[in-house]
DNA sequence: TAATAACTTTACGTTGACGTAAACGTAATA
DNA sequence: TATTACGTTTACGTCAACGTAAAGTTATTA
């Protein structure tokens, strides 16, 4: 059953390049299979494309966005190596919250400019 | 009184190089004056600084954060500008509540990820 | 069988956002 | 007065994240 995709069928479902998804394969991102020279990518391959271009919407650098993706899949079953993912994921969520709170700012002010905007217009 | 800086002041204050803040000025973000040749920043600059700074950590290019520092200060007074800015204000206020809503999801994932790792820990 | 479509690799090019170094001016300080 | 601190301009360098072009393979279709 498991879901297989195409490079171009992922490229337009997420409108990128195919040398995008190349790049980040080459980069450590996405590893999909090969039939032949052709790559075959995974349901795990999407997903994991789908949590990059995510990231880069809230200003995660690849290699930020990969930190992250590697959470997703704690392959670790030794205390040592858990703590440390618990360590790092707490780190990230840090990130995350504060990134909100810039946003919530920033729509904050924006909104008081609107509402400065819509009186002007009032008093045209 | 008007409040004046200098540019190591500002690099201080946030953490960034001169080299930097020339840059922003020569990008047309910044538009401090001079005195003989040396450049004098206005609080007007320092906020701006700090809304660049802000726009950078949730991933705005410069020439959005630009886009979102003109909108603070509404210099028109003819409605056809004003709608205008109204209009950009929307857009941004859009893309703003996507990324947060995005970031939410993000936290989601993650907070799960860390219960995961959380249990794991205790059955060690 | 020839053309078209979709894929591949290799490799150089581009853009944004600065870093870094050179060469110089000015003002306070030892 | 020489050094130090801070500022300037000019200009080339760098890194991430791709774009783009060349040259080739494989499969289907006219």
């Amino acid at each position: 059953m498991a879901e297989a995709y195409s490079i171009s069928e992922l490229s337009q479902e997420f409108d990128i390049t195919p040398r995008t998804i190349r790049f980040y394969e080459e980069k450590g991102l996405l590893f999909p299979g090969r039939k032949g020279s052709t790559r075959v990518f995974s349901a795990s391959d999407r997903v994991r494309l789908k949590l990059i271009l995510r990231g880069k919407k809230i200003g995660f650098s690849l290699d930020e966005s990969r930190d992250i993706i590697e959470m997703y899949e704690p392959e670790t079953d030794n205390t040592r190596q858990l703590e440390n993912l618990l360590f790092k994921i707490r780190e990230k969520r840090l990130l995350l919250e504060q990134r909100k709170k810039e946003i919530n700012t920033m729509l904050k002010d924006i909104k008081k400019t609107e509402s400065i905007c819509l009186s002007a217009l009032d008093d045209q």
